[in-house]
RNA sequence: GCUGACGUAGCUCAAUUGGCAGAGCACCUGAUUUGUAAUCAGGCGGUUGCGAGUUCGAUUCUCGCCGUCAGCUCCA
């Protein structure tokens, strides 16, 4: 027997084997109508697989968020049902629920077409209104691969049951057979508000060295406004997309000759370097700027390490004297400043020393993963070097995680934590790596904060915390990173004169706030959808005289901001205002200031803020402006007055 | 890199089965002198990404190259 304790804190006997189906009907007629699956301790299962233990009893509706993962990957089978009806030559491979929707891959001769995805959107609505029973089996080896004689990807996954006690199942509904472990909902039928978003390649199991399959990506929703609302979602994101945006806002361009390498316009470089300058700022007092080199012989990669782990991503350059590409461009900015700590004595008393510096990367990204500004081959960090004593680390972490969040503060993002460990790919012992991640965890969990875990996804020099920023529209970004390593001081001979007057190993942290500037730019136009905070706006104020013979008027009093510091324009070009109006909204310019008769009389200005359509006129004094606005870019204020949220 | 889609004026997009490459905006000129999101008129603007091929004829069909986009961890 086993024992079920229900929320109320009731408890059930059931015989081992029991149907979830059955205790939940017990329960309640409308309970079972209502529910999708059940969770015993916090493990979901669906209503038809027996119970195997008793624990914790949870019925799963339409409310629980786990609900939709099993709705979803219930709709990947519902995908894999329509495409088998229509192209009976499809091979089956992986169908699970992901982050937002579901996907399924397939093995076809031609790769799917926008009209396939049609027909097949099509033919799902017809399979849920069939309203099939999925029906759970659980199977021998040798029956499940006579059942999938014809499906060499079902074959293969199924080979991994060899020799293992694991349970075999296989789902059905209708026609359609797929090798799963579940959970489903009861019948097609709960499939009812569905979208296919794209059809794309990719690798079998990922692997680039196996075949390509043809996987289509699709999403669904208990509701119909929660598929509108993702939809819409959706649309919102590709209105901010910063490729569209940075056009419109003319802040950078890329040319053919120059994949992956951005160009910034004249306003883009100002954005660009205010961004620069705020970080400069920051870390004027505790930290240490240089420049370095941008190319390097392949000694410097073999001592760091990058030779023989990241050559693949490095621009090799061919040295004339050697005739051999044994130079390369930096992609990194590490060896540099650890050269520069080896080149002098230091003591103890000097650490923690931090190295900046924002110099130019060049990683050779593949050509198909470049995209925008979010992933280029040239690009710039905020990369810092802290060269430190083992028993600084918790307190220099704290430093860090403080700055970092500070940063991202004020410019209204939030972060959260990712702790991330070993990867299988990387350089070191076992037993740096053991002190390593146990530091850093230590020095993470002094700092309160919580965070969660990455195993196996650290540097291949050493554990790191991810900063993951939540934008505006709730999309989440890898931004920052703490990475400790033990092994550059080793591998560059760094030492440290001690207390005790004998030369110790220093361990350095790797830190970058940005990433990289180009990313954090993209991802600052989405989140503000260009409409940047006063402080960031590449042209902060623009000056708008009535009529012509206000002109003078007008360019004297965009004079007057700029000899205060502020970014001001006019526009006195022989247009309607109304027309020079509309297309300072359209480029963003946080304040217009309009000057008539009346204001070129009263030394006032007519100010209207970005986005502040109707409201009525405000009409303040020229200084009473400038000092608004000084105020505003001093304190990096996020909300313009009065401008639109 | 791989799979697929796409590439037409500075921008956004048209161009029936292969048959004279177009529009709006931007830009220039003129008129208008403008009070809070597009004044009117005229004009300039093209090696249809690049290079081959098929054809009487290619933006359109074929091949190669370049670039852009979606995707290539999310495990039956």
């Amino acid at each position: 027997m086993l024992t079920l304790v229900l929320p109320d804190g009731a408890t059930r006997e059931v015989p081992y084997g029991t149907l979830p189906r059955e205790v939940v009907g017990s329960i309640g007629p409308r309970l079972l109508l209502a529910a999708i699956a059940v969770a015993v301790d916090g493990e979901v299962q669906d209503l038809q697989t027996p119970l195997r233990k008793g624990g914790k009893f949870v019925v799963i509706t339409e409310k629980d968020p786990r609900a939709l993962d099993v709705l979803r990957h219930s709709g990947a089978h519902i995908l894999a049902t329509a495409v088998r009806r229509l192209r009976p030559d499809a091979k089956i491979g992986f169908g699970p629920a992901i982050e937002g929707g579901f996907y399924y891959d397939f093995e076809v001769a031609k790769p799917f077409t926008p009209d396939d995805l049609e027909a097949f959107e099509k033919e799902m609505a017809k399979v849920a209104a069939e309203k099939l029973p999925f029906v759970r089996e659980e199977v021998s080896q040798a029956v499940a691969k006579q059942r999938f004689v014809d499906d060499p990807l079902k074959l293969e996954r199924l080979e991994d049951f060899e020799g293992t006690d694991e349970i075999i199942s296989t789902y059905t509904d209708g026609p359609f057979v797929d090798l799963c472990r579940g959970p489903h909902v009861p019948d097609t039928s709960y499939l009812k508000h569905f979208k296919l978003l794209s059809a794309a390649g990719a690798y079998w199991r990922g692997d680039e060295k196996r075949q390509m399959l043809q996987r289509i990506y699709a999403t669904a929703f208990f509701k119909k406004d929660e598929l509108d609302a993702h939809l819409h979602q959706m649309e919102e994101a590709k209105r901010r997309d910063h490729r569209v945006v940075g056009k419109q806002l003319d802040l950078f361009h890329f040319f053919p000759v120059a994949p992956g390498a951005a160009f910034w316009t004249p306003r883009g470089t100002t954005l660009y370097n205010t961004i620069q300058d705020f970080v400069q700022e920051r870390q004027r007092d505790a930290f240490i700027e240089v420049k370095t080199p941008l190319l390097y012989t392949k000694k410097l990669w073999e001592q760091s390490g990058h030779w023989g782990k990241y050559k693949e991503n490095m621009f090799l350059v061919l040295n004339n004297e050697t005739d051999e590409h044994d130079m390369s461009l930096k992609p990194m900015n590490c060896p540099s400043h650890h050269l520069f700590f080896a080149s002098h004595k230091h003591s103890y008393r000097e650490l923690p020393m931090r190295y900046v510096t924002f110099d130019v990367l060049h990683r050779n990204e593949l050509s198909g993963a470049l995209s925008g500004l979010t992933r280029v081959r040239q690009f710039a960090q905020d990369d810092c070097h802290v060269y430190l004593r083992e028993d600084q680390i918790a307190d220099e972490v704290k430093f860090l995680m403080d700055f970092i969040l500070g940063y991202y503060d004020a410019f209204g993002l939030t972060a959260t934590l990712k702790f991330a460990t070993r990867p299988p790919e990387r350089i070191g012992s076992d037993e740096l790596w053991d002190r390593a991640e146990a530091a850093l965890r230590a020095a993470l969990e002094a700092t309160g904060r919580p965070y969660e875990m990455k195993e196996g996804d650290g540097a291949f020099y050493g554990p790191k915390i991810d900063f993951d920023v939540t934008d505006s529209i709730g999309r989440q970004w890898q931004l920052g990173t703490i990475q400790l390593d033990y092994n550059a001081p080793e591998r560059f001979d760094l030492e440290y004169v001690g207390e005790d007057n004998a030369a110790h190993r220093p361990v350095v942290i790797h830190r970058a706030v940005s990433g990289s500037f180009e990313r954090f730019i993209a991802i600052l136009i989405e989140h503000f959808a260009g409409a940047f905070p006063v402080w960031l706006s590449p042209e902060q104020v623009r000056v708008l005289p009535i009529a012509d013979d206000l002109a003078p008027q007008a360019e004297e009093i965009a004079k007057r901001m700029r000899a205060a510091g502020i970014r001001a324009t006019y526009d006195q070009r022989n247009e309607t205002l109304n027309y020079r109006i509309r297309e300072a909204e359209t480029m963003k310019v946080p304040y217009m200031a309009v000057v008539g008769r009346r204001e070129a009389e009263a030394g006032t200005l007519a100010v209207r803020a970005r986005g502040a359509a109707g409201k009525k006129q405000d009409i303040v004094s020229i200084d009473a402006f400038i000092a608004r606005v000084t105020e505003e870019i001093r304190t990096r204020a996020l909300t313009a007055t009065g401008a639109e949220g």
